[in-house]
DNA sequence: CAGAATCCTTATGGATACTG
DNA sequence: CAGTATCCATAAGGATTCTG
């Protein structure tokens, strides 16, 4: 996955779009449902998402960093490198957007599954 | 892009991508804002997005009816086959939530812009 | 630890021609 | 009009190995 930096202005005719491509992908939703609780390094995103090659997460964490909704830190400690990722102040905008997918999708889940969720 | 009938319940740690699976894609987001302002024709969504392919459209719209969003009734007006796409009952449900990723993506827009956009 | 580099598989979307 | 049927192009994602 790759960023958006500056959306097409053709694609203001469906701005929802805009959003979509910059959360989708199967990888990117769950990197910033995760950023919700709180930042994240590189090592904790990937044992939170089990399958996920550090190639892939490397594409879509910079592809945030680079759209301006996470922020990346690094720190030196002793002689390890330690990244940290976490919603950006723009981020923390989308986060109610992402709330009301995730309401949507769950109640959808329990829905579709016949309410098998309690 | 294919349905997902039953979400796989290994989503339900992100429900979030279980609508983002449903509406995502480059045109699947876009037929479902056009269709916001009221039912169309087949005919009428290709129209209204120049450069989809009928194979395309066809793979969409069968998607977003098997997941239940949208409802499809034929016609039959003398001897034309009429199609009509709109939003069922439960698809009205998502319209909140892709107001939400418009109006979020249209302030994305003008702020990736430099506010160009009035 | 946090990636970079390389190579490979598959999903998504596209072009074209044809049909009920 | 509203699709089907084929075949094809590209991009997203994955496996593995290596490095600062």
């Amino acid at each position: 996955m790759v960023s958006t930096p500056v959306p097409d202005p053709k694609m203001l005719d469906c701005p929802a779009l805009v959003t979509i491509q910059l959360v989708s992908g199967k990888w990117k939703t769950r990197v910033l449902w995760h950023l919700r609780q709180g930042g994240a390094g590189f090592g904790d995103l990937r044992r939170a998402m089990p399958g996920i090659s550090a190639k892939v997460l490397t594409e879509h964490l910079d592809a945030l960093v680079a759209d301006g909704l996470l922020a990346r830190t690094e720190s030196l400690e002793g002689k390890v490198l330690h990244t940290r990722y976490r919603f950006s102040d723009y981020g923390f905008t989308l986060i109610p957007v992402l709330d009301a997918l995730g309401s949507w999708g769950l109640n959808h889940a329990e829905r579709a599954a016949g309410h098998r969720f309690p």
